[in-house]
DNA sequence: CTGAAAGCGCTTACAG
DNA sequence: CTGAAAGCGCTTACAG
């Protein structure tokens, strides 16, 4: 492999010299410049990245600090893996994507060991144990996720309580005037994941201000048991005439327990959903949602980080993602009795 | 940060001293060993990486190439990324997730560059033009998925060309003698991805021995286009009594079909499919499958890996992973005339 | 059993 | 406009 005295031999200046023409940080010769780009070309030379970090304290790697949660959603994580690597890349960053069982021991080890320039902590949660140890470290991090306290925490996420609002004002503004609301099971809300209860909250608050009923209910992330707890909860508000969604596996089986029941969306019963709009396409989901915004937030968070990396942006930001319902139709006025 | 000169300086000792306790790869006696390691610990002492890499060539990370394709099933993919990433972690390296669009490129800078010491390939095509570059390079590497020209290259792969007999084998031996296969749409064998007709080989090769008739059809890989193409095949075959899925859109849509049809497997049709058990798991897909093993892969590619880095293991590995029917109950005798 | 020193491949003040 | 040299923080022969 070819390094930069290689490359300062075959062009016949310092290493210093080949060094500045590769930054520009200092203006060279055409001619100089010249000479050492050929032997560049010729060489293949690309710098040493671990030689380069000793010597600048910067890797530009960016760690990712996910948690593969079995009752996670597939598609919704890898839309955010996706959207930070790329976003990373875009600003010319590499990404280490940690999964480690103990997050903090893992972010202590690279942190110390300095292999990253700034840290995404993915799957945020209520009381993440991560957190503290943020404050410990040199490097800037940033949240994909809400934690209960954000202060002096860089944080990007949708905003949940206004999702629940949004959900609720929609349906009413149809005339729906009972409505139920399916959750995550109550596990994931007991490991942190305030997205959870923010998104109930808002809707019951929008429910209470508009003088809607609505009915809250968690239900399983998975198969069968997610079918078999919508029949119920259809079973059990028979009078009720819009659904929310906030649990994909329950979005996934909804048509198949609609047809069960011979309902049609919106004919019978109006829809909306909380989930991603890649999920959407891959299961083609007919119903009318608030999308998660995976790739918006996932490129934001980079780029707020990789600004506090660089130019010492701001450690305190907060980004609460306004929500837009992206609508499919399933939502109309609701049947008349 | 602590540098090993402040852990020298506090233990009392050369900063070799230090760097050999560490390393173990010296004796130490005891009393110097206590010293040095009370004071890395006072001191929250982790080496640098940067400077561990220039010094020893050996970054401890390893580049996980993923194409992430539209028609590529999220949830497959992500078991990949985990498999390898905690295998990775398993055997003390870290993973850097590279999706750039030029596969090529971003090999070529992550090789010339030293930034990792090993490479894992995944989704390889048929004819990929990643292949190439991977002579050129110093780093080792290994695919996951099958090249059409595997000479020289550490390949891991599900041999789907037993898969595809084991399907018509477990079939006929039901006593099953026509048979449909519905496979991944056909732009994705057009795009390399050979798997799609080595289990159609397969399946051919076996039915063709075993005297069964198997039609042989390509579906998409969404809804609703595949649930559309699901109707059309029934209609198309009304004889056939057993299915064969290589598509995992077509077994998320095929419960909705046999439902919309009043067919129950295996009472009236059954039923065997490729895809994960995570997969599986996720949907609650009720079929009898064999599954895609993408963690053994993934683990097995990733040791494979790290035994050409650190011991100059074989690079010429190969390995097609033996097929296994996870029973779920969907495979039973036709229905009698 | 331990240390002084060279070297890994860069970047960047310092000097001209 | 360019170069000689120091320094980033490690590891590892070499020497004792």
């Amino acid at each position: 492999m070819a390094t930069i005295t290689d490359v300062a031999l075959a062009a016949g200046v310092s290493r210093a010299t080949v060094s500045y023409v590769l930054s520009g940080k200092r203006t060279i010769s055409e001619p100089v410049c010249q000479r050492v780009r050929e032997a560049v070309e010729s060489l293949g030379y690309t710098p040493n990245a671990g030689a380069r970090a000793l010597a600048t304290s910067q890797t530009k790697v960016l760690a990712l600090m996910a948690r593969f949660l079995s009752d996670e959603f597939a598609p919704a994580m890898l839309e955010f893996i996706r959207a930070v690597t790329d976003g990373a890349r875009d600003l010319g960053y590499d990404t280490l994507l940690v999964s480690d069982e103990d997050g903090v021991a893992a972010l202590r080890r690279l942190a110390a060991s300095r292999m990253v320039d700034g840290i995404v902590l993915l799957n945020v949660g209520e009381n993440d144990d991560r957190l503290p140890v943020l404050t410990e470290i040199d490097q800037p991090s940033v949240l994909i996720g809400s934690p209960g306290d954000p202060a002096g925490l860089m944080v990007f996420d949708l905003d949940f309580r206004s999702t629940g609002r949004l959900m609720v004002r929609h349906l009413h503004a149809f005339g729906h005037r009972e409505l139920v609301l399916v959750s995550q099971p109550r596990h994931v809300v007991d490991r942190g994941g305030a997205y959870v209860w923010r998104l109930a909250t808002g809707a019951k608050e929008m429910a209470d201000r508009l003088g809607v009923t609505l009915h809250r209910h968690h239900a399983a992330a998975s198969q069968p048991d997610v079918g078999r707890q919508l029949h119920d909860i259809f079973d059990m508000h028979p009078d009720a005439t819009g659904i929310l969604l906030n649990n994909e596996a329950a979005a996934a089986a909804l048509p198949f327990v609609l047809r069960e029941r011979g309902l049609r969306a919106p004919d019978d019963v109006s829809v909306i959903g909380r989930y991603s709009d890649d999920f959407a396409r891959a299961f083609s989901l007919p119903f009318t949602a608030i999308d998660s915004a995976a790739g918006e937030l996932g490129r934001r968070a980079v780029a707020q980080l990789v600004g506090a990396i660089e130019d010492g942006a701001p450690r305190d930001a907060h980004l609460l993602l306004p929500p837009v319902v992206i609508d499919r139709g399933s939502v109309a006025q609701p049947p008349q009795p």
